[in-house]
DNA sequence: TTGTGTTTTACGACCTCC
DNA sequence: GGAGGTCGTAAAACACAA
């Protein structure tokens, strides 16, 4: 699978390791890093334009400088027979790998969401030089913390840094109209820096204090703005007022809507939990959302029917792009 | 600022389905 | 009858031109 879309990538944080420090605007990964010897430690990379096949996992079989063009590694997949270059992987502009040094065995999970990547680099419970010992894909260990890092535009985005040095999320404009692919762009502006002076900004010199920012940060993102005149903090079932869901609520929200139109109960009462919105906001959101659909589909169709002038042709009227409860419900 | 149009939450009314 | 669907709408929040 090709993607444009960067990526979403969370790290183990056991090991605590970080292959890079980072400017906030222009990330070179490896410009800090040293090659551990390599009879004790592995790195991994993930190449992304087979997502989301089978994960692939390779050994760095030499790290001349620099990595992000000239690594030999041990392909694993698709071929276990053949050494490539990361060059070969990644070509240059795409968005496609990553690698990561980690101080014990390691394998990678991961999830797919249509357009948006979210894996999971897990370490495995004892560590080994042995890659004939590394864990299989069913035996990940979910690890206590983990480091969510990101990778476009050929840089590197430790999300953290959106929390440093005092949260602050890079303010992210949300387009109008929200169509999904403005949508994503701007979720895309979730992970990278926003040409303001927060870009500027150095991380701070705790991995660990990055960690319980971000943390923090994530924590802030899931508390809903409260009414500017709450009523005994009432919302609008008695007082008519509405909360404003966060930006992590909606591009949550977003992004399970572009995987589908109608949420499952058990993605619903998943989302509830991961978003501290009630089982009936989701809903409501989704319902809302799929009103949204329906209103900007007819605009283009109303566009696209003056274009065509007395044209009878309706043939896209009819479901809207939206699949139908009854399709759902067979799937739900 | 301010006025105005648009978008986002939230709900009621009504409908279908199980 | 309950759950969840659409549709229409209220009102807060937001965007933006003047």
């Amino acid at each position: 699978m090709n993607t444009n879309y960067p990526s979403i990538i969370s790290l183990d944080h056991e090991s605590n390791s970080r292959l890079y420090e980072t400017s906030y605007n222009s990330y070179s990964p490896y410009t800090e890093f040293t090659p551990p010897p390599p009879v004790t430690s592995k790195l991994e990379a993930f190449d992304y334009n087979y997502w989301p096949g089978t994960p692939t996992t390779h050994n760095i079989l030499a790290i001349p400088p620099p990595l992000t063009t000239n690594a030999t590694i041990d392909q694993m997949h698709p071929s276990p027979s053949t050494s490539q270059t990361l060059e070969t992987l990644a070509p240059h502009g795409s968005s496609s790998v990553y690698l990561s040094q980690i101080n014990s065995t390691a394998t990678i999970a991961a999830t797919h969401h249509h357009h948006h990547i979210h894996q999971h680099l897990y370490a495995a419970a004892s560590s080994s030089n042995d890659s004939s010992n590394w864990l299989p894909s069913t035996e990940y260990q979910t690890p206590d913390t983990y480091r969510h890092c990101t990778y476009a535009n050929n840089s590197f985005y430790d999300q953290s840094q959106w929390a440093t040095p005092t949260p602050s999320l890079p303010s992210i404009k949300f387009e109008s109209p929200y169509s999904p692919q403005s949508y994503f762009e701007s979720s895309n502006n979730l992970d990278q820096p926003l040409s303001d002076s927060k870009a500027e900004e150095e991380p701070s010199s705790s991995s660990y204090s990055k960690c319980q920012e971000q943390q923090n940060w994530f924590k802030s993102q899931l508390t809903p703005t409260p009414p500017k005149n709450p009523v005994n903090g009432k919302t609008r079932t008695r007082d008519k007022y509405r909360i404003v869901y966060t930006d992590r609520q909606r591009y949550e929200l977003e992004n399970e809507f572009n995987v589908s139109k109608y949420i499952s109960i058990p993605r619903k009462a998943a989302l509830s939990s991961a978003l501290a919105l009630s089982e009936r906001q989701i809903k409501i959101w989704f319902q809302n959302r799929r009103a949204k659909e329906r209103k900007l589909h007819k605009k283009r169709h109303d566009i696209s029917s003056r274009q065509l002038n007395n044209s009878t042709d309706a043939d896209s009227t009819s479901d809207a792009g939206v699949e139908s409860p009854t399709y759902y419900q067979t799937y739900s």
